[in-house]
DNA sequence: GGTCGAAACGGACCGCGGTCCGCTTCTATT
DNA sequence: AATAGAAGCGGACCGCGGTCCGTTTCGACC
């Protein structure tokens, strides 16, 4: 006999068809993404090259955000696990400061990198609380905790952040400011913060 | 005789029906906004109701941005001139530091009540160089100069008004933290980046 | 007042994101 | 194997932002 109520079993344990087509269609997006360009990838496309309907991809992705959020997602696993686990600075092990500057400037050479499709994931925005950003916050107030600092970390977090949000960093290489002098910029901010 | 090269005059003086029609344009957005909310408010209706035709539209303001950036400066330019002439605290006369305190409050709580067309405004973003962000980081920088701060004053002051966004703010809300408490932690913030 | 080039106009048109709903496919159950 | 109904599917359809281009209006100069 199966229990009655489901209690907690998975809510969902989607079927066969649609794992296969969520499958595809990821790949295709990753495909198209690099072949053309995020701004050249259009949902339809995506669909016809997945061979499935457009309704399925909203179905799986919600928006042409989230599927954006789901491409940008498969190269920042990588980099969250460097984060996470990888070697030192970056990764656990050094000193929580070094541990800081080295997130900072990793995370704002990602964002150069990475910079369309994180815009194309996050829609222009950025300050926002997507996933990508809500782990970088958790992982500053972290670094705060440890480096002893008390207060509000959160909103902490977001200030220091804040400069490293592509749209900032664009508008400043716009106006000719180095990559180096943000960074410098960036690293003074920092030490006022933590207030070492 | 006039002269053959038009030197600076203004390059493009603006004809009469032009500028009507960016008017009645101005006039009928501002309504639309009041009364329908600005989610509801599209290109097409503000045209009929202007009585122009939609590529009017797009010719005088470029984009639905634009046009809601020029409707939220109707109201943001009071604020500013708040700011820049106003009484104390906000306006001239206060020491730096407490002219600063109260620029921060006065935001977030202009930010709170004018959500919805600031997202409109900015296309959700905020972290952008857009006319009212602009503004608010020169002043900042104006204040952190006179308090003696030295650094990088424009990257110092995004990270400052960074809390302040209404994307951050309405997250902060969502987790039920109140405007009160916001406001301590950014206080908070501020003193950490002065250094006092 | 007439003429002429430039500037502005307007609305048909386009592409894209997103929804809707009748049809198909899967899987649990007997 | 048959069945039933839930989950998934797909593509016609919609609304909106934005563009394009033939037509109209303006105003500077004669």
């Amino acid at each position: 006999m199966t229990h009655l109520l489901p209690l907690a079993d998975d809510p969902a344990p989607e079927r066969a068809d649609a794992a296969r087509n969520r499958e595809a269609i990821l790949a295709a997006a990753l495909e198209l993404v690099r072949t053309r360009g995020v701004d050249c990838v259009t949902m339809d496309t995506v669909a016809t090259e997945a061979g499935v309907g457009k309704g399925t991809l909203f179905r799986r992705f919600e928006s042409r955000e989230g599927l954006m959020a789901a491409v940008l997602n498969e190269s920042e696993a990588g980099w969250q696990a460097q984060v996470i686990s990888g070697p030192p600075p970056l990764g656990p092990g050094a000193p929580p400061m070094d541990r800081l500057l080295a997130f900072g400037h990793s995370r704002m050479r990602t964002n150069v990198t990475h910079g369309a499709l994180i815009k194309a994931a996050t829609g222009e925005s950025s300050a926002r609380s997507r996933a990508a950003a809500s782990f970088a916050v958790m992982h500053v107030r972290h670094l705060l905790n440890e480096l002893g600092v008390t207060g509000d970390l959160v909103l902490l977090s977001i200030a220091i952040m804040a400069p490293l949000d592509i749209m900032v960093i664009e508008q400043q290489q716009r106006d000719n400011i180095s990559l180096e002098r943000i960074e410098a910029g960036w690293d003074d901010l920092v030490r006022r913060v933590v207030g070492a």
